[in-house]
DNA sequence: TAAAGTCCGTCAAAGTCAATCAAAGACACG
DNA sequence: CGTGTCTTTGATTGACTTTGACGGACTTTA
């Protein structure tokens, strides 16, 4: 078999499955461990590939990387996180004019939008890229991106978000308290929220049962500031400080 | 067997089967080795199909089928624009202040980036994410999202940029003309190159061998404002328009 | 932390290449 | 018909490239 041929057919399987092991390429080629690996290295230098440990992957998923160090952040309560999702997507209607706060719960959200009219501001690339590609006119706000979660901060950001005037906003957090309100551990994080959150004429916090009575250092708003959206409120004199809407 | 017959036969072979041997074809011809590698080595020449080591490639390769734009634009001269790319790297310097333009030959550039002190603004996602994960200082444009380049344009983008002044920016383009200069095919994507390039000390545009003596509707640039960085310049006229840098 | 799996450099063997050369055929000319 | 010239062909050669195996280093997983 030809150099070439491998190389096509390697991209073909690639194309159909877009993750493909070094061993399974032996096999579908008939070609030893060192010839697959020669190839995946050749086609990753000249760009048509991603070689990733233990075989290789098509272009397109050019996230994976950064999701998959996400998806660990995820483990805590999947079930509550998607059920919460699901809630907040409920609420979206046609028109609205919906800021999307960068992280994981708001992430989910995107997978149960159907309304399509709605217009959407982030400062999560993941989510401008996954908006997008369902079809939604999204806009992201400019910035510096941080590494771990590639969220979009600092002073560039909060100029970018002066424009808006949401109808709706839906923000992630890592602590809920009834004296330090809505917090996170992340300063430049949340100068964000506060920011696009006092933009939004509705606010909602999406947090799952781990967020409550917790303080992170830095607040971003008051409790009575957003409805938050949780899967089951235990506690339940969060209802005194501000609208709690329960999940499934 | 006249030769005529035999190029023919290896055409019509090659046709079918888009890849054959050396061997396949002594077969297939009656002819010796000798014999089939003259005839391969004439038909290359004479461009009718492609050489490679242990026989010959059709000219179509159609190998993989319709893509995506950006997927189908990489196929053109991956190796060229590969090096075109590396060559472009080599060019950032330590406390360099880069814009890197979205497009496919500056997404490649991210591989081959070494020099860590330097900070990027980019208007394409994929390009601020691949920059995050190699740990660079990065800031995205904000503004809208346009579905299928993934890149950042409109107004807002454009307010952004005035906020920088670039050391160096990296551009790609669709066409080049000594009329027309730098082209591109989209009015957004267009209005954010020359917004940017403008604020570039110095601009360089990355285009291999097909982008020549192309005219793509919107000019974003005269030729004199932009070094080329380019695989091999074949047509020469050109240096009498701007700096090229050619690469290996 | 140990075991399994994966990666990469090195090496010898197999395969492939281009150059060279002599033989065979084509063809014109005397 | 024989001769010389030119072209095409196939064999041979040494140089080069690709391949698969192996071992040590590294990474992942349990």
């Amino acid at each position: 078999m030809l150099t070439e041929e491998r190389y096509a057919t390697i991209l073909r399987i690639l194309e159909e499955k877009k993750a493909v092991t070094v061993l399974d390429l032996t096999q579908a080629l008939g070609a030893s461990e060192s010839t697959v690996r020669r190839d995946l290295a050749a086609l990753h230098k000249s760009g048509r590939l991603y070689k990733v440990y233990g075989g290789a992957t098509s272009l397109d998923n050019s996230y994976s990387s950064a999701e998959e160090d996400m998806k660990t952040k995820n483990d805590l309560f999947p079930e509550e996180k998607i059920a919460i999702a699901r809630k907040a997507a409920g609420l979206i209607k046609p028109k609205d004019f919906v800021y999307l706060d960068a992280g994981t719960t708001t992430l989910h959200l995107i997978d149960f939008l159907t309304e399509t009219s709605a217009v959407f501001v982030t400062n999560g690339m993941q989510h401008a890229a996954r908006l997008s590609a369902k079809g939604f006119k999204v806009f992201i706000i400019g910035g510096a991106v941080k590494a771990v979660t590639e969220a979009v901060v600092g002073t560039e950001a909060m100029e970018s978000l002066k424009n808006y005037n949401f109808t709706k906003g839906f923000f992630g957090t890592n602590g809920i308290s009834p004296k330090s309100g809505f917090s996170t551990p992340d300063a430049d994080e949340g100068t964000i929220k506060s920011a696009a959150l006092l933009r939004c004429k509705e606010a909602f916090v999406l947090a799952d049962r781990s967020k409550f009575n917790k303080i992170s250092p830095i607040t971003f708003a008051h409790l009575s500031s957003a409805t938050i959206i949780t899967g089951r409120l235990e506690d339940k004199k969060y209802r005194d400080y501000t609208t709690v809407i329960e999940g499934e």
